[in-house]
DNA sequence: TGTACATCAGTGAACGCGCGTTCACTGATGTAC
DNA sequence: TGTACATCAGTGAACGCGCGTTCACTGATGTAC
């Protein structure tokens, strides 16, 4: 069957990454094997090394492929606020915090679901997980500046956004890990903090 | 020179689970191998299974282990808040929020080292984490009653301690996440964090 | 445009390594008398 | 208290498995004329 024409290996490429995407944010990067991903992707594990030349390789692509297209959400998000009811941020918040995004970890957040697999790993990962990092408290400063435009400092808009982050990761990632054993504790954990993370 | 006294086999029993409390918040369990666990431990690989059926009962166990001390420690640095000066939530926030605590994860607290293996791994893992999770939020809200006796309602206190909670956990989690290749987003994020957790 | 050949993406068997786990062995401890 | 024997914690070699990676092979694509 092989060989392939230049756009089915360009698009067998980008199949790898998307699913290396989702399956390193639902299973960690570790967890999964090319062999599994490559199937996954609907290819066999032998022409992975066409592709890359190692899995770290691919886990950095896949971080910052994952983070572009979140971070693309994000902004997607912000930008329609005018048009619907209610400040752009507290959906997003609400968004972020709601029980879909903590059970589908795969096409969410990548800052939550990968926090602790990052430093694990190569520079490259690091960089682009810091930038990604760096992405949404740039996006949520922009966003608080907006808001309370002439209320207050950009300092101020800096520091709402890493505080709001800072919530925001660590509440989707505690709901993520209690949810199984604690279902309630898990919702409670989400529910407080979607009422009063802009407070 | 086996074979050795109860109370020897009690204290080496013991010295496993403490290295394993430190690696594994360290490292991630998965990162931790039995040789190089049991080395730290002052043994040799063989004799793990006289102690645990299995490195998944190991890690249940110095989940658990990890989790007490440092509620522990907790406890302690709230009850010693009288005698100094300034409320001991915000000594503990402080401390949480240290350039030391992120930079040594064995010690430190294990919802944040942990909090993204936990479901990676057994029920009991699990549990441990979820208990853990649980006796920060109990503290912290008793804490927060004390401080506001009289002002706040007991759902108040429980909710500003997930509030805290999520917010230290994630703080952290980012902070060590970016710190090797972003040192100053990292300081960023626990200096912003200190200031602000108990606005 | 058609033909002949080189290229190279995909395949699946195989390699090598590390890890969790098992096992035969040792010899000091614990116990029974 | 002393003696004889059973127990069993620690040792390190070995096993088995899974994983990342390599490789010989295939045959359709890309290219040169």
């Amino acid at each position: 069957m092989p060989r392939i024409t230049r756009e089915d290996k360009a698009r067998n490429r980008q199949n790898i990454v998307e699913a290396a995407g989702r399956m390193f944010r639902s299973q960690g990067v570790d967890a999964v094997g090319i062999a599994e991903l490559m199937q996954e992707a609907g290819l066999t594990h032998g022409g992975f090394y066409n592709h890359f030349a190692s899995k770290g390789d691919l886990a950095a692509e896949a971080c910052g492929a994952s983070f572009e297209a979140s971070l693309g959400t994000l902004d997607q998000a912000l930008e329609e606020g005018a048009d619907l009811t209610g400040p752009p941020l507290k959906r997003v918040v609400d968004d972020y915090l709601s029980a879909a995004h903590r059970d589908a970890p795969d096409g969410g957040c990548p800052s939550a679901s990968l926090v602790t697999d990052a430093v694990r790993h190569s520079d490259t990962v690091q960089r682009a997980y810091a930038s990604g990092v760096e992405g949404y408290l740039t996006g949520f400063a922009q966003e608080f500046a907006r808001e309370h435009e002439g209320e207050i400092t950009s300092q101020e808009a800096r520091d709402r956004a890493v505080l709001l982050f800072s919530r925001l990761v660590g509440a989707m990632a505690l709901a993520r890990a209690v949810s199984h054993v604690q279902p309630e504790l898990s919702d409670e954990i989400l529910r407080t903090c979607r009422a009063h993370a802009l407070d």
